[in-house]
DNA sequence: GATGAATGAGTCTTCATTCAT
DNA sequence: TATGAATGAAGACTCATTCAT
């Protein structure tokens, strides 16, 4: 379809020629379309933006979703173990439009999107926290939004290093045995 | 400062106006010079941003490198502690700048200077752990650049979410907590 | 039938949004057809105004050449009376298309079809001013030419105001006032 | 000056292209200047077109004030004499300016221009009205209107037409005619 | 006849940078 | 050194028009 390839084009444009290159003619002449032709789709560049990103979540959002309602009742070793892993594997699913969103100047409307992304990790998170077998939390609301926080942050730096961190690779043990051991850390005592 | 006066404007158009607004003419204008006197002190545009992350930067480095020199030979419980306080500390002491320089579309050029910040703190943090009084670590570099990623990505994503967390706040606790269990698991088995 | 409706919208779309709004697209969608079938009976843009303006000056025209007509023979007072009345009376008949077609730019070929109007119009006001029973005039043609022009311009600027003079308003009183003196005025001396 | 130079291209645009080929890049390149330039003296075309127009209204508004208030106290035949000659030579003394201008797009935000410039007009023709010697006028508010109105409407007839009238000119006559003979029409019967 | 997606030339506007004073 | 007017390339966006279906 043409919004995929106009899509496509701004990933490529991006990763490409990085986002100061990015102008709308390059786009639509990368997409084989004229620029007439992505205005019919997208009202002006931002939306083009937005879509990208919101493509991007939305697939991040419902790895994260999936992986927590399918886990609830585990214990907090398997819930840190699996999040980390879901993220890694829809980020690297998804691997070219992950490193061009990074280059993509995130302004104040893409906050918005991030924002009601991030919200909804944080409750699936939550959610599957409040339900582990092993362990309680006296707040699993700040539990979760600071491993999600973690996961997310972490998983950026190595991004915008160039280094995504592929899965099984030394970063995400680390990450994983970081987020595992906070979960046990962040229990209510006994 | 000429230079000191422009910087400082920077910061103050990036915050009262977001990054695409941000244009020489502007930052001159509001350090009360004219845009000549700009291309005096700064060759382009680009050197005016690259000046004003590196200072952030280097403030951020001087801060860890000292806090690791400064605490060699105690235990991994302090040395996590310290170390987060520290970068917290650091990013709020520069409140503004923290808050402008992620306003900033963080290009090619830009991921040097981070790297070599990155670099000098990963070293600093490395060289700390490694003279931890209580523990042993296999890898202590990749532990330091875990650390490193993790204290700097979380803190990022609060900071881009509009709530830059404060000394003492929960998310300070909550960050220490999981930097703490890690060293704590990521430890030479006995 | 498809060509009104056009015609219609165009003038719809002139009030609602402004000329500088106006594009063939737009005309389209709300009357409810497409581009295409707009091309269908317009070969372009010029010529869906062109025939806006035209129909509207073709009911101005007649409604002069038949209150002319009919009113041979009278006296100059009732001549001013009843071209003025019959003026305004056909702008309101058609009192959108008044107001829509000043917004409309009124380029060159426009003038054409004013001209061509003015002419019809000012032929029929001096055959009637040739006829009239309680005065002669030197030169008809002239007195016409100014009187059309008068009532003409002088009602244009009341619409551009957004004033549209009604029927009976104290603007129409006092622009018959006028004509009836003028004429009276201009009338060969005895 | 630069301003004078831009305004003054912008009326030879127009004039020698047509409202329709007026674009920023020609009036800059017809004023041997830059794009660039044009936008530091204009912050857009709309103001540059505002400028013209205004210029334009100025120079007319100021003429028929000083006529007005010079001739306070003689009569309404003198008055009316001298407000249309006036009138016509401030038009003529800007000839270039007041055939451009009607080639502008007369939009939304000049018409509060025009407004503002016509009850500037109205006022000074109402107050000399008022002082007339021979005639008193039940109205002179409204008399003063469409007197304006008439004489500014018919003006610009002549003027679409692409016949400005001269001093002295036939229409100029007629026209006189036409206000004196109002003006003793329209006075408050003895 | 009707459709409406596609086209791309043409416009406005911005802004980094220069240079004469 | 400081100034700020001038530059003009570049980019976002519009819209009349076409044409394959």
């Amino acid at each position: 379809m043409t919004v995929e390839a106009i899509l496509e084009a701004t990933i490529q444009v991006l990763l490409a020629s990085g986002s100061d290159r990015l102008n709308t003619t390059r786009v639509a002449h990368r997409a084989g379309v004229s620029v007439g032709t992505l205005y019919q789709y997208f009202p002006n560049k931002q939306a083009l933006l937005f879509a990208l990103v919101d493509r991007h979540l939305a697939v991040l959002v419902e790895a994260i979703e999936n992986v927590c309602s399918e886990n609830k009742g585990t214990t907090a070793d398997t819930m840190a173990d699996l999040v980390v892993k879901a993220w890694l594997e829809a980020k690297n699913r998804q691997l070219d439009t992950s490193r061009a969103v990074y280059h993509v100047a995130l302004e104040l409307d893409t906050r918005a999107l991030i924002n009601a992304a991030t919200r909804r990790c944080e409750i699936a998170i939550t959610d599957m926290l409040a339900s582990a077998f092993d362990v309680t939390f006296l707040d699993a609301e700040i539990v979760a939004q600071v491993l999600l926080a973690t996961i997310y942050g972490t998983v950026r730096v190595f991004y915008e290093r160039g280094t995504p961190p592929e899965t099984g690779s030394e970063v995400e043990q680390q990450l994983t045995l970081m987020c595992k051991s906070y979960l046990k850390a962040a229990r209510r005592p006994d």
